[in-house]
DNA sequence: CACTTGACCTGTCCGC
DNA sequence: TGCGGACAGGTCAAGT
């Protein structure tokens, strides 16, 4: 579900929501969602203030004042909304895509000493949270085998050409899912990225020319920055953590637009499957 | 080793 | 309406 521009979105919620803010106790609904003793868990983050939020890749890290920071990964279908101060007790701001909470794809929920509650949702039980302490979180292994992050200036087009060596036999959908090759992108900003660089999907890494790879660099920036501005895209479970909708989908090209016209060209998008996902094309535009 | 497939879960949608 | 099957934005372990 989420990918880097959902997870940054609900990033930048956060951060004006429950920054400075201080946990009261912690509710595990769901142990799965949790897996750690939570006892233990409690007892490590009641009375620790939220001092920062950030995020790599798709995991968001709520660092707290006890040196302890909780790593989050939503996965398909997770969620974090915050509820409190103006709607505290009144049921839910109008304009948000769910209702009361907790519900019942509500797996953990962080209660605030403000009386606002953090609530986990994920219907999927695919995503999680885990508590590390603070400076053990450059060490993670999946921390650590992460590719770059796409936004930042480091990011060069021949930081891409260099990364995507390393699965030059794959094809380049394959490849950009991948997170070690770069960082953030899923199905949906994979398929837009393609399309704006006119590449079948199904190319393989090594047949592209680094012309390609320049458009690509370029149209992976574009999309995903274009999706921050429009706080994501909602499909169907994401929301960020006012538990408000994204818009991205609305200036989607392809992605789930099949049987509707090419922005470009005019032809029929079609679907079809490539490295077992569904994958969005224009068949006039990408082509072998 | 590089790469692909199935499993993890719940919910929804589509065809019969 | 009911029921079975396919599919859904991510990532691993297990398979080839």
């Amino acid at each position: 579900m989420p990918e880097l521009p959902e997870v940054e979105t609900v990033r930048i919620g956060l951060q004006e929501l429950i920054v400075g803010k201080t946990i009261e106790s912690v509710t595990v609904y769901e142990s799965k969602s949790l897996p750690a003793p939570p006892h233990d868990v409690a007892a490590f983050v009641r009375g620790a203030t939220i001092t920062a939020i950030s995020r790599r890749a798709k995991v968001l890290l709520v660092q707290l004042s006890t040196n302890y920071t909780f790593v989050i990964h939503l996965k398909m279908t997770g969620q974090l909304v915050y509820r409190g101060e103006s709607n505290f007790g009144a049921g839910h701001p109008n304009d948000s895509l769910i209702g009361e909470l907790p519900d019942r794809s509500t797996r953990v929920s962080l209660q605030l000493s403000n009386g606002g509650v953090l609530y986990f949702n994920d219907q999927r039980k695919f995503g999680w949270i885990k508590l590390f302490p603070t400076t053990e979180i450059p060490f993670i292994d999946f921390m650590q085998a992460y590719g770059p992050e796409p936004l930042e200036a480091a990011f060069t087009t021949d930081v891409l050409y260099d990364r995507l060596q390393r699965r030059r036999r794959t094809n380049i959908k394959a490849a950009l899912l991948d997170q070690t090759v770069l960082a953030g992108i899923g199905n949906i900003y994979a398929d837009e990225a393609l399309w704006g660089a006119k590449i079948y999907p199904k190319t393989l890494v090594q047949e592209l020319t680094k012309k390609q790879v320049d458009l690509l660099w370029q149209e992976i920036r574009f999309v995903l920055a274009l999706s921050i501005e429009k706080g994501g895209s909602t499909d169907r479970n994401y929301v960020n953590a006012e538990g408000k909708r994204g818009s991205y989908i609305d200036f989607a090209r392809v992605f789930r637009r099949e049987g509707k016209d090419c922005p470009r060209c005019g032809s029929e998008i079609i679907k079809m499957r490539v490295a077992g996902r569904g994958t969005h094309i224009c068949p006039t535009c990408q082509v072998l």
